[in-house]
RNA sequence: CGGGGAGUGGCGCAGCGGUAGCGCACCUGCUUUGGGAGCAGGAGGUCGGGGGUUCGAAUCCCCCUUCCCCGACCA
């Protein structure tokens, strides 16, 4: 597969024996053995068709001039419109060959990272047996989103969101030594998630190629060397892949663990919501947000509603038929108090319940967030978890008439034996208006510390643009994008459902540690589709680009095709992947459209310029077009794309 | 699951009681060849499904279904 420009194949040198191969030596030999001779990452993939010449004549390709009306995204629009991929169902997409190319791009450049910090390809089933994940409790917990299905003789068996626990297993089965660890496995394989709303084309499907790796670790440090490792790898992937991407915390969601990163696409149609701050570089998931307490008394910043001055002893009053934030305000506002008074000086108490791992019951717990805000569940729930958290209903209130809705104040909350906790924007000596607990009443100038006394502190408010960040106090910005690649450490859930241990040093059962990294194959030639498009279509960097050149024939007689086809031959022994347009029907115009929407970074046209023998070459990014002598054309068309992204 | 919209050739759409049409794409021929060509000829559709009303239904009524968008949800 070696061209003249590849060298030797790329990778990791190999090495005799699983010994040698150390998770967390982000080893140079590995990144040395992926570039080519000319500085540039090599293209000999086994799995890249570099040595074909695509012919557009040939190639199984329809290019459609109109949006199709299903799409919305840009990225999604454009796939389709270049053919790169086509819908057979809702959350279902089939690729055509300029968008295997791509996704075979992005997988290769996978491969090459993952064999560079040492970890090892396997495959798994798709199918796997309910018996595997009842083990781990995920049959049930997974819910709507597993696909299911019985076979012939009505046994039940889930197509694979992803593979934990046969990851886990297959460790199990084979090693048995602290010796044998170290060891990370990954695997690119088709995922599937029963979506509740597919959308955004092969953005959110509901079948995925996904690469998934797991690392596994006698100890605590050799699991944060593993993280540490694949952290990096994935740093290298998407700055090769031409990303702008931003990693951010993040809460590790219903896989448990500990540590946890999200690798983010910034793009405004995104749809994760971060926050990054102006400051300094600290960046979270909104959902793993730290917000700092505020800073000022009073205004409508963040910040809690205390006065300026100090205040008065608490006071009930009646509110009638105030059961919501925006009527209590107009009420006291009406009331002649002396002062006027906004959402944010009001407490808002929000009733949960909750559920322990293991525990029969749920318990109610009350939360109190300024009035001017909104509970963020999903925070909530990432800082309580493992513990379930739901909304409390009608039901779960019932057995509590101190608990009156609309009118719910912390001030008698421990007495009933409920749960109370705020978030840090209800500071120590903040005073509030709140409920007082009896229909149609509420509480001026309760105070914290003074007439209600939390059990403890949630950040539980939604983030907001320009809150504080909890490092450095300087102002938080929100943002959206496409989540990328999730890094995480897994700990020993799996390994402990599953029995994972190996002998110790000592003799003695070691449970196994792990960690879980992820990257969402599919999904990165959809999200850089989203970042790297423009007006005309779509725009590749080279690592993922199905190609190097477009090559444009066009022109009266036979010379442009003749001239084109000596051209395509000496770019494409000269190391170049080429896409050639050799079609005679096709008008120049048709050419040059499709040579912008199918986004191949160099666009060389051969056409009217042989009359003073030139071609044209244009530079897809930057729209730079330049004429080179057709004699030489090929070196200095390899010059120029090497200096491309 | 809640709200909104839509199912008519491959794609985009019109038609809204009287024998199914347009643009793009496709096929044949001639012309054309640096910005989505021209002329001539052609192929392609159980109008999402079922039931009803009617002399007659893509069109009106009922039921079902699918898809798209927003929200809820989502390693």
């Amino acid at each position: 597969m070696a061209g003249p420009l590849g060298g030797p194949r790329g990778g990791p040198r190999r090495r005799s024996g699983r010994r040698f191969r150390r998770v967390g030596q982000t080893d140079r030999a590995g990144r040395a053995g992926r570039a080519g001779r000319a500085g540039r990452p090599s293209r000999r993939g086994p799995l890249a068709c570099d040595d074909v010449l695509l012919r557009m004549s040939t190639l199984f390709l329809r290019t459609l001039r109109e949006d199709p009306v299903e799409a919305e995204l840009p990225s999604h629009k454009l796939l389709l419109r270049a053919g790169y991929v086509r819908r057979v169902g809702p959350g279902i997409y089939s690729w055509m060959p300029l968008g295997m190319l791509a996704v075979r791009n992005v997988e290769r450049v996978v491969r090459e990272e993952m064999a560079a910090i040492g970890a090892q390809e396997v495959q798994f089933p798709a199918l796997v047996p309910r018996e595997v994940f009842e083990r781990s409790g995920r049959w049930e917990d997974y819910g709507d989103a597993l696909f299911r299905l019985k076979d012939r003789r009505d046994a039940d068996y889930l197509l694979a969101p992803t593979h934990e626990e046969l990851f886990t297993l297959l460790v199990k089965g084979e090693y048995s030594s602290y010796r044998d660890l170290p060891v990370s496995l990954f695997q690119i394989q088709t995922k599937y998630r029963d979506e509740a709303r597919p959308r955004a084309g092969v953005l959110r499907a509901r079948e995925f190629v996904m690469k998934d790796s797991y690392s596994f670790d006698v100890d605590d440090a050799g699991a944060e060397r593993s993280y540490r490792a694949h952290r990096d790898a994935y740093e290298r992937i998407f700055a090769r892949l031409g990303f702008d991407y931003r990693i951010v915390s993040a809460v590790s969601g219903a896989m448990g663990g500990s540590a946890s990163e999200e690798l983010i696409a910034p793009t405004p149609s995104g749809e994760d919501t971060f926050v990054q701050c102006g400051n300094c570089d600290y960046a979270a998931n909104a959902e793993a947000v730290e917000i700092a307490g505020p800073t000022r008394a009073g205004g409508d910043g963040p910040g809690p509603a205390t006065s300026d001055s100090a205040p008065g002893p608490q006071r009930v009053l009646d509110t009638p038929g105030t059961p919501t934030i925006a009527t209590l305000v107009e009420r006291l506002n009406s009331m002649d108090l002396g002062r006027s008074f906004g959402a944010a000086d009001t407490l808002k108490n929000l009733v949960v319940k909750t559920r322990a791992p293991g525990a029969a019951d749920w318990e109610l717990l009350v939360i109190g967030v300024p009035g001017d805000r909104d509970v963020d569940m999903k925070r909530v729930a990432g800082q309580l978890e493992p513990t379930e958290v739901a909304p409390a209903g009608p039901d779960d209130l019932a057995g509590h008439p101190g608990l009156v809705k609309g009118y719910i104040g912390p001030q008698r909350l421990s007495e009933l034996g409920i749960r109370f906790v705020v978030d840090p924007l209800v500071t120590e000596g903040s005073a509030w208006v709140t409920g007082a607990n009896e229909a149609d009443r509420h509480a001026l100038d309760v105070v914290r510390g003074r007439d209600f006394f939390p059990d403890g502190e949630l950040g539980a408010v939604e983030v907001r643009d320009g809150d504080r960040c909890a490092r450095c106090g300087g102002p938080l910005q929100i943002a959206r994008g496409i989540e990328l690649a999730h890094v995480f450490q897994l700990g020993r859930k799996y390994a402990e459902v599953f029995d994972l241990t190996v002998s110790g040093a000592d003799g003695r059962p070691v449970t196994v540690t792990m960690g879980s990294y992820g990257v969402g194959i599919t999904r990165a030639v959809a999200a850089l589709a989203e970042q790297t498009h423009d007006d005309l279509g779509l725009r590749w960097p080279r690592e993922i680009s199905p190609a190097d050149v477009h090559l444009v024939a066009t022109g009266k007689g036979e010379e442009p095709y003749t001239a084109g086809e000596q051209l395509a031959a000496e770019l494409l022994s000269a190391g170049l992947r080429v896409l050639y347009d050799d079609r005679r029907g096709s008008s120049a115009g048709v050419k040059f459209g499709d040579s912008e929407l199918l986004g191949v970074p160099l666009i060389v046209t051969v056409g009217r310029g042989l009359a003073k023998g030139v071609v044209e070459v244009r530079d897809r990014w930057s729209d730079e077009r330049v004429e080179v002598p057709l004699d030489g054309a090929a070196a200095e068309i390899v010059r120029i794309a090497a200096g491309q992204p």
